[in-house]
DNA sequence: AGATCGGCCTGGACGC
DNA sequence: TGCGTCCAGGCCGATC
């Protein structure tokens, strides 16, 4: 479930924790979600970063003068990463995978195995297609209203569809999916919105995803950041998880309905297509 | 070629 | 208490 909020708050934790250090070996599962990790070893985290839900962290062998390779890591629903033996971190039954660095371990858990962990030479995306795909960071200037309404044509899917398509926009999930939809009162089976539906949707991801950065995103189960604390925005969503609670907006009562095989929830009065 | 759907994986909630 | 069933869901690959 970490979202777009929920990776950029690991992110901010990890990055000046792994950064400049160096992989001694890395242990891993047998898991088809994990490739080529044995070209980590004895190279240096030359910086972590963020693209969508994505963390990359490009890789430099000694002597090199650009890194050569890149970790791409996605926490799937479940993932945590967890440095050994601080803020109470003991490694159980649930790591898939650990980083020996030369100043300690970062443990990789994950209890429904999503998560991927994979080393590809630096740039080239080519086998993980939603990464190469990716659309526009929701909160930087290249995310623009009319790139959006753009994006949007492209597709005859539902809108919900195509913001978990992680292409029109990156980062996005269905909490802050439903969350956005909502407050953009769009109905998320829409497959045509208007410019105005479509601007009133990209302000509301922006203001939506700002806002959960803000508290270092929603714990509903599984997420923790790397310290182990959870976000403090799960309290503050209006509608995801809320069938038959009161519309905050109209009271109308809440009404959960599948959208593209997803979970939905959405006002059946302020909503509409 | 694009849309749709099932599978992956596990724990937790629920019903009987 | 215990067992079975369903649900959560990001992404991917098979199929329509």
């Amino acid at each position: 479930m970490p979202e777009l909020p929920e990776v950029e708050s690991v992110l901010r934790q990890l990055r000046p924790r792994v950064r400049d250090r160096w992989i001694v070996r890395v242990t891993a599962d047998a898991q088809t979600r994990f490739g080529g990790l044995d070209d980590a070893a004895g190279k240096r985290i030359i910086d972590l970063r963020r693209r969508g839900k994505y963390l990359l962290a490009p890789l430099e062998a000694p002597g090199e003068r650009r890194p050569s390779r890149e970790l791409v890591l996605h926490l799937g629903m479940t993932g945590a990463l967890r440095l050994r033996g601080e803020d109470g971190w003991v490694p159980d039954s649930y790591v898939r995978a650990s980083f020996v660095l030369d100043d300690g371990v970062l443990d990789f858990r994950d209890v429904r195995r999503f998560g991927r962990l994979t080393v590809v030479t630096q740039g080239d995306y080519k086998h993980i297609a939603t990464l190469a795909n990716l659309g526009p960071e929701p909160l930087s200037p290249q995310f623009t209203s009319e790139g959006f309404h753009r994006a949007l044509q492209r597709s005859r899917q539902s809108v919900k569809s195509q913001l978990l398509s992680q292409r029109p926009v990156a980062g996005v999930g269905n909490i802050y999916a439903d969350e956005a939809l909502w407050q953009a009162r769009v109905d998320p089976r829409a497959r045509r919105l208007s410019r105005q539906r479509s601007d009133r949707l990209w302000a509301a991801l922006r203001e939506v995803l700002a806002e959960a950065v803000e508290r270092e995103g929603t714990t509903f189960r599984d997420y923790q950041m790397v310290n182990g604390e959870s976000g403090r925005h799960a309290s503050f969503l209006q509608v995801y998880g809320k069938a038959g609670v009161p519309c905050p907006r109209c009271a109308t009562p809440l009404r959960r309905v599948v959208v593209g095989g997803r979970g939905s929830t959405l006002c059946p009065r302020c909503q509409r297509w």
